[in-house]
Order: C-alpha cells, then structure tokens, then sequence
DNA sequence: ACTTATACCGCACGATCGTTCGTTCGCTAA
DNA sequence: TTAGCGAACGAACGATCGTGCGGTATAAGT
C-alpha cells in the first residue's frame, strides 16, 4: 500500500467536490464560497482549499464530477442501446428522468454553468464549451444514423435536432422548475419525443 | 414634505439602471456589485445606492428595466398582430431577432435571471416567475386561438406550445452564445416554427 | 438673500472574500 | 523508535462586499 496516501487525497477531494457540486447546483459554480463550502463540511478554509491550490482548480473538479455526474445519470444508462433512433429515445427517457430526481439538487449543472459562463470568456467557459460539444456530438451522431436508416425524416438536419433536443432539455428544465409546474417535465419529454418524430 | 422633482430621480435612476441591465446580462443578476457599477459609471458607491436604498431595491428595478426592454424588443412590435398562429409566427420572428441583437450585451436577461434564482427563493424569484408566467400566458392564449382556428392541430395542448417554444428560445439561445455557433439562431427559428407548424 | 431639499461625495464600519503563512497531528517507512 | 510526509488547522493578510453617517454643492421656493 505504498501509494494509501495518494489514494487518501483522492477521497478527501471526492468528499469536498461532491458537496461543492450540490451547492454549485443551486448558488451556481461562479457563487461557490471557500467559506461556505468549509462551514458545511466543518472544515477550515484553508484545510479545503489546501486539495486544490485556488478557487478556480476547485471548479473546474466541481465542473468534471458534474459531467462524470451527468454521464453516469443519462448515458451509461443507454450507451449500449442501438445507436439512432432507440438510443435517441432512450436518452430522452434518461436525460427526463436525470432532470426530477435529485441528481442535482439545484437544478441541471450544467445548465446553469452554461448560462453562468456563457458571457464571460475564460478556461472555465472552455470546458463548458466542450462538454456541451461533446454531448451535441452524441445526440448528432444518433440523429444521423437514424435518418441513414430512414427512422427519421431524410430532410432532417442531424446537427438541427441535437440542438433542439439540447435546447428543449435545458430550457424546459429551467422554466418547468421556476415556476414550480409539476406536469413541465411531462410536456418537456413530449416536445423532445416530437421532436424525433414520436408522437407520444 | 415638499414634493421632490420626479422626474429627474427617475432619469438618474434609469441612467444606473440601464447600465445595471447590461452588465448584469453579463455577470448575472446576482453577480452585479454596486462598487462595479460605481466604477463604471464613475460614481461613488454611496451615491448610486442612494437611489435605491439596498441592493435588493436595486436589482428589483434592474429586473423590472430587463422585463420592459423583453417586452418592448418581441411583444410591442407583434403586439397589433392578428391574435393566433400569425401573432405567434410574428413573435418567433421577433425573439430569434431579439436573441440576435444586442438588446442584452450578454444574452437573454430573463433566462439569465431565471437560471440563477429557479433553485434559490426569494422575492427576486418570485417576480421573475411571475414574469415568465405572464409570458407563457401570452404565448398560451395565441396557441389557444391558433388551435379554435384550426391553424394548429386540436390535439395541442396551448400549454405545451407555450412551453416548447419557451424552452426552445431559452435553451437554444444559451447552447448557441456558449458553443458559438454563428447558426444556432436560425437552427432555433427553425425548430420553434415546427413547433407552431404542421405537427406530426 | 435666505431657507430648504436633495443629489452626490468622502469616509468608515463590520463582514466576507480568496489566499498565504506557521504549526500541529496522525500515519508510514526505515 | 524515530524521521518524515502530508493533511488539516488557526490566524492573519489585503481586497472587496453592502451599508450607513456627515458634509457639500446646487437649484428651487420664498
């Protein structure tokens, strides 16, 4: 057990980041607070930042366990359907279902880091970028197997229907939550599956 | 106590809060500082808030400024629309523009704000939730006459249209700005108006 | 010319921000 | 047993936060 401690730090870190992707989810990744990080985990402020070295490397580890939070919740899941249209209903199952429970208490993540950071250029904005990116890749390369295999309309735009997918999630999510409609997510999951041509 | 001038009151306090509604597009409206906004318009902090009197006050008006610049940006231009499918095709129009301009330096102010306080309670989220409610109303009673009309199929729900194209405005235009895709707008046009078009 | 109202400023306050120290303590290796 | 490493701590730093208080310049009313 030579390498315990190192095995240790990454504990201790997991710990600290997987509350810190709590808070972020609900005061935002940018209203993150040292302090009150450290109070809630009745630890001191320097103890904590002590894992990371400064704020900003704190988040961006809050930002990749909120992705790895992400993809555990909406992809594993459905990673070994048949990719196209299957895999695109099942992601809009998953990604709906992601949305109710308490996978994040605040709301999707990432959702908000989007809108937080979608202003305000920076390393954090990158990676938001990227991830975003990647995951409109997933949902484009579903979309266009399944319009090679004739399941979607052949006029359709891949790339068009990633984003509606994209922007039908995040957005149905942020407005069914603000003014607290109980049968939003219902209508988000009907518009995405109308979206890929289900017609509930 | 004599009568004060009040004009001049609120032209000085719209002077800070126009300048608020830009930086705050920005930063959030949660983000903003009364020491930034001094700076910026070379002021002292004293002096700016003597406006308002607190911060809160201030970020009411700042939110009650972004709802009217909302309203006279998409709904004033379409307002005299014949009511139904045509009024809504005309506020589909005059949102993606909207998106596009640069009415908010720093993308759509609502869904900024609406991001930023859908997990945190509070009189601020209250007025935006109303706001948005009052939105989705409007766009509900067009969906509402467009279907009596027969202009949208009568199996929608006037309530589902109104989320959908909500959603897809709002997601679209955060997933366009962050990715910086230059087509994200009019790929978002496109899917709102399949939203309000031949359905199925 | 004198009063009055008020917009704005300078200044200071307590609190909290992120960060940096020096120290202590528990564990592991030799 | 002992030396050493690293996690965690308390304290303090400069900066900035929102918010008050007192003073001043200006403009209107009389």
């Amino acid at each position: 057990m030579a390498r315990r401690s190192a095995t240790d730090v990454a504990d201790s870190r997991t710990t600290v980041v997987e509350a810190a992707v709590d808070l972020a989810s609900v005061i935002g990744l940018e209203g993150l607070t040292i302090g009150r990080l450290a109070t809630d985990l009745h630890m001191s402020k320097s103890g904590l930042i002590g894992r990371f070295g400064s704020k900003e490397s704190m988040q961006r580890a809050v930002l990749e366990a909120a992705i790895a939070r992400f993809t555990a919740s909406v992809w594993v899941p459905v990673a070994n359907e048949p990719a196209g249209l299957r895999r695109l209903e099942a992601i809009v199952d998953a990604w709906i279902t992601h949305l109710g429970d308490g996978t994040f208490p605040g709301g999707c993540f990432l959702t908000t880091a989007s809108v937080e950071y979608d202003a305000r250029p920076g390393t954090l904005s990158d990676d938001i970028a990227k991830a975003a990116g990647r995951w409109l890749a997933v949902l484009e390369s579903d979309a266009a197997t399944a319009i090679a295999a004739g399941d979607l309309p052949s006029g359709r735009d891949p790339a068009d229907v990633a984003l509606e997918l994209y922007a039908l999630a995040s957005g149905g999510s942020v407005v069914s939550r603000l003014t607290q409609n109980p049968t939003g997510l219902g209508q988000v999951r009907g518009a995405m599956r109308r979206a890929i041509g289900q017609a509930h």
